[in-house]
DNA sequence: ATCACTTACGGGTGACGTAAAAATC
DNA sequence: GATTTTTACGTCACCCGTAAGTGAT
């Protein structure tokens, strides 16, 4: 059997074409590689090489040899980087979400159910987030609405309801029971946060005629927040989460309108059922 | 780099279930295989198998990496084969004949020219001749007539004449000088060697009520023949050639139609015109 | 004189086999 | 008890690097 290191050593030959050069790329010595091409020639029982006294070249035996040592060579190096990718992908979790809100709890509790398992995030569109899902490129999607589909699994993931934070000066304010549609801010300037997923439509949608200062750096933006008068956005979920580092000067206006209130769902590949059992579990469990 | 044996004791272990039988596989001893396969799982910092205390398996990663290991011990083998074909046909030369005396004489002059050189030979018809020819299974092939083609050489090599071999009491004994044609002979019957090649067309055209006793062993022929007053066939190269063995009762009319010539073309690649040359120049130099 | 390849020689690494242990069936 | 895997240990082979030699440019 003709070992690797054999092959590589005459790939090596074929590409610098002396000994010499070709040792000094592979890191060995010239009379170990002058070795290494006699017992290539030894163990396949053929002449690879025409030989003066001080030059070699290969023969037409010897390019036919270094075009397999090549293309094996090749396969060794696209085995490794495929078995290594596939092992990673055992002990990862792409998650891909349409908003940011599951993007802020759930990697969290994905590394308490799985721990030691890498967790990737992104925020994208829902039409990018299931193509993706299809190409294997996310584990599972967090979307804003159910699927059915023979290839997908669903599950019920939690709400989120979204309000308007406004000073407490803000004629609003007083409305902070009992809620205030989405059209009565209409026209008002709003500060926001960068990259808002599927609000972005919805917020396109109902404030038609608003202006957006947006920042996408949080820590900038809650700056910004706590110097200004300006109205901005809160929901259920960020209040809950942001409470210890909230405004004290904020108060948050529920929003009456239906589209207000977003349902998302985790959905993933039937295939991948096994690797999300214990996720799903949980999340069934609490619905 | 991961060297062959590693993916040959993984494509083992893979076939085989269990290190104990891939060891006996493999002619080594089992705890030399389990080291390595840690080997392999620690060069790709990748876990392959699912062990328990006594009992190993490829895990999804294994599998993989076992069926690439198949694929590049696969490639391997075909590198081996293919290296070693090519070597072998650079020191052969196998060429395809369309008669049998060319087959007779050509050989042993090949191997004159070319010692040390294996040279295989095949009586075919011409169009075979000249399919093997441009797949490369013949070196050059002998054909009765010249060809003009861009890819092809070919060089006069010489010519054979027929005579029908008759007993002294045969009618026709006298014309041993002056011949006769083809048509005298119509009707009887003749002892004949068994393949012929391109002088069967021949016969069949111009003896088309003649009967043939077919031996294909010539000494068997030779036996039958020096019993028997049947008449026979001989040509200008086979008297030649057999002058030694001959039966001296045999008198060798010649035939008068033109058919009863040929004239032999040696034709090849012109790829291959460099590994012939010597030959070549032989058969210009003697026309 | 330099370069390129081969041969000779000594040394260290690593792969092997044997032996033994642990655990399962 | 038989099988299967792992670990430990000693040995030997093989591959490497250094040094020296030959021949060509």
């Amino acid at each position: 059997m003709i070992e690797m290191n054999l092959l590589e050593a005459l790939a090596a030959f074929d590409a610098y074409g002396t000994l010499s050069a070709a040792s000094v790329y592979l890191h060995i010595s010239q009379p170990a590689l002058s070795r290494s091409m006699q017992k290539l020639e030894e163990e396949l029982g053929v002449k690879l090489f025409e030989r003066t006294k001080n030059r070699m070249a290969l023969n037409s035996t010897g390019k036919l040899a270094a075009s397999y040592a090549r293309t094996i060579l090749n396969m060794e190096k696209e085995m490794t980087t495929a078995v290594i990718s596939h092992n990673r992908s055992l002990h990862t979790i792409s998650v891909g979400y349409c908003a940011p809100s599951p993007r802020m709890e759930i990697p969290n509790m994905l590394s308490s159910f799985y721990p030691g398992t890498a967790n990737l995030s992104d925020l994208q569109s829902e039409e990018e987030l299931l193509k993706g899902l299809r190409q294997n490129r996310y584990t599972m999607i967090v979307l804003s609405h159910p699927v059915d589909d023979a290839e997908l699994g669903c599950q019920y993931y939690g709400s989120e309801h979204m309000h308007f934070s406004v000073v407490p000066a803000h004629p609003l304010a007083v409305y902070k029971d009992q809620g205030v549609p989405f059209s009565a801010m209409d026209g008002e300037t709003f500060l926001q946060a960068g990259n808002i997923g599927i609000w972005e439509n919805i917020k396109k949608q109902k404030l038609p005629h608003a202006n957006f200062i947006l920042e996408s750096d949080l820590n900038s933006l809650n700056t910004i927040i706590n110097s200004s008068t300006l109205p901005g956005f809160a929901t259920d979920v960020t209040i809950r989460l942001f409470r210890s580092q909230q405004n004290k000067n904020r108060i948050f206006v529920p929003i009456t309108d239906p589209e207000a209130t977003i349902r998302f769902y985790c959905v993933y590949l039937k295939n991948n059922t096994a690797k999300l059992q214990k996720w799903l579990d949980y999340l069934k469990s609490n619905s």
